[in-house]
DNA sequence: TGTTTAAAAGTGGCCAGACCACTTTTATCT
DNA sequence: AGATAAAAGTGGTCTGGCCACTTTTAAACA
């Protein structure tokens, strides 16, 4: 009848059974959850079965564990599901480019976003930037655009990004040359003036250039 | 030194070493996995860690197993992610909307490449949309975005997008309404010609009829 | 020889108990 | 009251066992 007690494997009955727990006593992000031993004494099944439903909470960030301490139900944004699922995804990916341009997807979108809404694109942050590189003469093309990411509000995307951007490594983490100051210079200025399509043109001369290197 | 070596809790530590033996003994999907009592001998760890692992892997549908029979690379289609997601995380708004507006930053992308390139938009299979469109009247909506994500051609992009448009379920897998025709209509063809702006407007308002379903 | 059938081996599912390392609580002493 | 040490609680891991199910192997039969 019913799926959730129908259920063939016992530690996916458990994970169920976890989130009715935590629905039923309102158990609050960062709260404790009950002993191992408790829940297998509770649900009436193996300490083993509980920790493999545990253990595939924690994998995907839903929980945390410390050794001696408990299990604590994490909050939303320590989810892993996108790591998790990148780990798998990524690994059997062979085209590099693919990478890049989905990056790049997430990047172009956000500063789209940024340009026509009155409220991010006139945040003082771009300008600390323009201060940046004027006393530097240069600035961290990766935090440039994870600037642009975190602001464009999309949490989601933002994984994706960190994931993506992760992959690329230290073509992106590192300092801006001469060249591409003038180019990012333009871009937030853009950006920052609501001008959407110049703001793309820059941004897309920017990956021209970090492409040639 | 080796982040996976300092890894403090061993069932992580065997998920990465997993991934790592599928990637080198080239486990391609459906094939078999060595057994639990193998790995636990191979890995120089306890059976219930490897079953932990395996656990995790399994709510994630990355795997499956069969009673008796072995444990086995699920197909990338077969990701369980998304019910995990939907049971756990998308409780809130926010990332219900976050999911969707992801989705459509790869629809919106895969859109204008087609729209840019030549040989993309002139495609055969857009008239096919039309002649069905006219005889039958109505059409799968996440066939065509994913017939337009498909000949974007960004694999990737594409497995993001195949995990997104999952979450959705049936708000894109049905057919078009009587509205929609006209919108999906307007949007292929300015596509088809190349006309990049009114096919993301007609996009943009296709989504909106979607949104208020 | 080829087919059917039964036994054996292989495999996942689950549990009980043990020991360790670490943390939290409690009780004791100063 | 505060510091300290003992005890209890908790997660981390391993071993070994038993069951149910599947696959393979071997034997019996036609």
């Amino acid at each position: 009848m019913d799926k959730k007690t129908e259920q063939k494997k016992v530690f996916l009955d458990i994970v169920q059974q976890l989130r009715q727990l935590i629905k039923m006593e309102e158990i609050q992000a960062g709260e404790k959850l009950p002993s191992e031993r408790v829940l297998s004494e509770r649900l009436g099944v193996g300490r083993s079965s509980v920790r493999e439903a545990l253990r595939s909470l924690e994998l995907l960030g839903l929980i945390e564990t410390r050794h001696g301490g408990g299990t604590f139900l994490a909050s939303t944004h320590k989810h892993q599901l996108v790591e998790i699922l990148s780990m798998f995804i990524l690994e059997d990916e062979k085209s590099k480019k693919d990478v890049e341009l989905t990056r790049q997807i997430h990047e172009k979108e956000a500063i789209r976003v940024i340009s026509c809404t009155e409220t991010l694109r006139t945040l003082p942050v771009w300008d600390s930037f323009f201060v940046k590189l004027e006393i530097e003469g240069t600035i961290n093309c990766r935090d440039v655009l994870r600037e642009i990411i975190i602001t464009a509000g999309n949490r989601l995307s933002l994984k994706v990004w960190f994931q993506l951007a992760a992959y690329d490594g230290d073509r992106l983490n590192r300092n801006s040359t001469e060249e591409e100051k003038i180019i990012i210079q333009t871009m937030l200025k853009s950006m920052q003036l609501g001008y959407e399509k110049e703001a793309l043109q820059a941004y897309e001369q920017w990956m021209k250039t970090v492409q040639s290197m």
